[in-house]
DNA sequence: GTCGAAAATGAAAATTGTTTTCGTAATCCA
DNA sequence: TGGATTACGAAAACAATTTTCATTTTCGAC
């Protein structure tokens, strides 16, 4: 599954970032440094709502001196650079997003299994604004996340028992 | 400004909260103390979405010598009986809001004054019960938190000022 | 290419917000 | 009014993140 998911990664998509990332490092006047572009080579491979732990253990394998200073400080560049969204579900743990085709969206999130499915709908855009306007206020960004529990119980007990897998193996 | 809010302090609304309180800790076979009864009769006559560090500060003049602990044990008792609302808007620092008639709401955040506003429209509700639903997915509950500007540029500016002007005297 | 200023790195220390520990004190039911 | 139970407060511990600082790397000017 992971394997499979792995050979899936899109280059194109992963080459695209990292272009639009050194013009966004050109821009600013900073570096190109070895570091950060395996840090940001690793995280447009990976998928998903990534927090900085996951990140680093995967940078690691690639180069195990870099350490989580440079993870952060590369994150902060990718979030500054609209590159990255950084996300914080219920508490604490921030985690990082790569959006690809959808540019904004919204999240629900399963108690259960930690599914964390991304939706989008104009209408609910649409009403959100309606309601800013009525109340005299001009929106910048918003986040809604919906709390809740899959319905389709087996998938969910399937994702549940894998993570409990993965946690054990880890 | 904060000295007619403070007059206004309605009274039976506090002491129906103490009251439910001291019924919650009767109920768990908790002790009733005199710092439990000072945090949150404190926490009660404030008003909006209070931090630690805000309902420390006004504990500490009732009773010096209560400290940080305590007022977080306490506004986790406040949270599990339902008295109390948790939030997290944007980053890390919990604030926390005693729900009045208004059972459930969401937020509308400024950015520049700070001003947090509380609003709830079924429409919204009822698209966000219909996405779910389409998503296979039953919503316990959700968070949605408008971030902008007021438009009311006038007010906005006092507010940012005496916001200002608070943290210059504190 | 090489110099040198500016920026980046990594390890460790510092910070922030929060929780836990632990010895002492207060509560409250029998 | 014991005395077991619970709470308190100060300080230590904690987890996530940021900063510091000495060292190394980058890159444009020469």
């Amino acid at each position: 599954m992971a394997q499979e998911q792995k050979d899936q990664v899109d280059e194109n998509f992963v080459k695209e970032k990292e272009a639009a990332f050194a013009e966004f490092i050109q821009r600013k006047g900073l570096k190109t440094t070895r570091q950060r572009n395996t840090i940001i080579s690793t995280f447009f491979r990976l998928r998903g709502h990534i927090s900085v732990e996951e990140l680093l253990t995967e940078v690691k394998k690639a180069n195990p001196r870099i350490g989580y200073a440079t993870v952060y400080r590369t994150l902060h560049l990718l979030v500054e650079s609209n590159l990255v969204d950084e996300r914080r579900f219920g508490y604490g743990l921030a985690r990082y997003e790569g959006h690809s085709d959808v540019e904004h969206h919204d999240h629900m999130i399963c108690l259960e299994c930690g599914m964390i499915s991304e939706f989008f709908n104009p209408r609910l855009e649409a009403l959100q604004e309606k309601l800013a306007e009525e109340n005299n206020f001009t929106i910048f960004r918003h986040r809604l996340e919906l709390y809740g529990a899959c319905q389709d119980k087996e998938a969910c007990d399937r994702r549940k028992n894998q993570k409990a897998a993965e946690a054990q193996g880890a």
